[in-house]
DNA sequence: TTTCAGGTGGTGC
DNA sequence: GCACCACCTGAA
């Protein structure tokens, strides 16, 4: 049985590229479907279907629950302007420019802090298909299915009550490991400690990052990712051992690295964080030198 | 078979 | 403080 969509979206952004955005690392509820032209995803109680139509524009088909223009528009950071964030960068230096240059579609998504916040504790110590593993084990186990397309069964990600109430036992997804102590932790502590993940947006860069920091599993890295993808954050600047490795190859820089980060990346240093990173990954994928 | 992967927390000094 | 190191598990 074909679906009929719940509502068709349409926009059109010259700084969004649906591919560099949805494989840059922030997320891992999307997936590619004929052969990279279309993405499916699940943001919410939704599923989305999205296909490029045109130079800049893309269509996307709403299933399940519904979402207004404006929560897609929040999501993938469209009122945002990414045109004055490449021009910045790109005069830093050469890294920088050929980063825009290479990888300047990629659009800050902003994600639900629940979710992001299970999904990066299971990035420690992981690589991305595991996570996404993961992941989709628990949303198909303890998740609301939200409906079929194209037969297969999509779920909503559970709720940290639902994840608490099944009992750390019952975490033991595939690929999950010792990352199911620390997902159940922060269910408990959300759950019984009456904890608000809406409380950070109010708060500065560095209260957020420490406010995360108090889970059990986040550590500096996971904190700073989780502030930068589900609170817009671009303070933060993930340090992870790709990132270390940049910062040696294209800077030189081998301690000290959030001194380091702070001086130099004084503007916009979520997204140059986000850029330099994937260019390294696509140079690394051509066996360039990575400049 | 071994090594590694978007790290973190515990331990020893 | 700071340098190690164990930790689940799937893939190369």
């Amino acid at each position: 049985m074909e679906r009929m969509p719940t509502r068709i979206l349409k926009f059109s952004n010259p700084t969004f590229d649906m591919e560099q955005t949805f494989t840059s690392g922030q997320c891992f509820r999307w997936n590619a479907h004929e052969g990279g032209g279309r993405y499916i995803g699940v943001v919410g109680g939704s599923i989305l279907c999205m296909e490029a139509r045109g130079a800049c524009g893309y269509e996307v088909a709403v299933y399940g629950a519904d979402m207004s223009d404006a929560a897609l528009r929040r999501y993938l950071s469209l009122d945002v302007d990414y045109a004055v964030r490449q021009a910045v960068l790109a005069r830093y230096d050469a890294f920088l420019k050929a980063a825009v240059a290479s990888s300047g579609g990629i659009h800050l998504l902003r994600q639900d802090p629940f979710e992001t916040l299970i999904a990066f504790i299971l990035s420690g110590n992981n690589n991305i298909p595991k996570i996404k593993m993961s992941l989709e084990a628990l949303c198909e186990r303890f998740g609301e299915p939200i409906g079929t397309l194209e037969g297969r069964m999509y779920y909503a990600m559970p709720t940290a009550e639902r994840l608490y109430a099944a009992g750390e036992d019952a975490l033991s997804v595939r690929a999950i490991g010792y990352r199911k102590k620390a997902v159940y932790a922060a269910c408990e502590r959300i759950v019984t400690g009456k904890i608000d993940l809406e409380a950070p947006l109010s708060l500065s860069y560095e209260l957020a990052r420490e406010w995360f920091k108090a889970f059990y599993g986040v550590g500096d890295k996971i904190a700073n990712c989780i502030v930068l993808f589900a609170y817009g954050k671009e303070e933060a600047f993930p340090v992870d051992t790709w990132v270390k490795k940049l910062l040696k190859v294209y800077y030189g820089v081998e301690k000290d690295h959030e001194a380091f980060i702070k001086s130099y990346f004084l503007e916009y240093p979520g997204y140059a964080q986000q850029l330099l990173f994937a260019h390294m990954r696509s140079s690394d994928r051509r066996g360039g030198s990575g400049a």
